[in-house]
DNA sequence: TTGTTTTGTTATCAAAAGATAACTAAAGGA
DNA sequence: TCCTTTAGTTATCTTTTGATAACAAAACAA
């Protein structure tokens, strides 16, 4: 409830981590790619291969607007679509090398970024920090 | 960089923050707010009173586009506009009581789902999440 | 075999969000 | 005073995103 500081630090935390993602991404995304775009990429990269109904599902997105923007995607040459040898209605998604290259670009200077908030730790304070994020993914943030 | 397994869990953390944050406000989203109003409402509510250009800078959305939102939910009756006596172009905006009401239900719905990842702790492990919770925002996700 | 479900596509329309130009009014500085 | 900057507004246009209907093909179950 609103008395539980808790919570309170929750809700601060999240939009902390909303905003500093935001800011760290923002102009880091290929200018080709709308924000749902870029989205999908850096979704199939961390799940590849992955079927047009999952992101779907993880977007929360119509199956149709799915595959419209996927089909974008493809124009541009960034995604692999494979059928399925089992069950020929299924593709297994992945990103093509120029995707694969474009997300390793964004990852790489967000890295950047993120290191220099890091750089100036310890060894000691990085695990303490490496530990905290375990912690909370276990109990708070989980799928 | 990539080979650092810090900044993995850095972008699965964020990730996972993202999508816990998005499935939990999800249903809990008034009807009549699109998700911008909708995140800017959040905004006001945790950073009263705001200006418009700060809303502006905070959200990377244009004035205009911002001066739009904002007439919408003022007409609505969920926002007031409040001209500042030492400089006149300024307008201090907070949420009126409505608009208030609105943003404390959400808060009281997210806060249940919350409470259902925490209720089954102990006060030991709480303690350890909310220590989590502030060494990562004063080391990593500070604005 | 015949229906039914699952997976995906195409087309179309509506709403939301972004971009830009042209403007007002107050503040501040020379 | 006059010029410039800052804060915000209005109007208009485009792009992006969401929603829905109608469809095809494969899988599956009776």
């Amino acid at each position: 409830m609103d008395s539980n500081p808790l919570f309170k630090k929750f809700v601060a935390f999240s939009a902390a981590v909303h905003q500093i993602t935001n800011d760290m991404t923002k102009d880091v995304k290929p200018e080709a790619l709308t924000p749902v775009q870029y989205k999908i990429l850096e979704y199939i990269a961390v799940s590849q291969p992955v079927t047009l109904s999952e992101i779907s599902d993880c977007m929360n997105m119509s199956m149709p607007n799915t595959s419209r923007e996927l089909r974008k995607l493809t124009e541009q040459g960034l995604l692999i679509k494979e059928t399925d040898a089992e069950d020929r209605r299924r593709q297994g998604i992945s990103l093509s090398p120029a995707g694969q290259a474009m997300v390793d670009e964004v990852f790489r200077r967000v890295a950047q970024r993120v290191s220099g908030r890091i750089a100036h730790l310890t060894e000691e304070q990085r695990q303490e920090i490496e530990h905290a994020l375990d912690l909370l993914q276990e109990r708070i943030f989980y799928v």
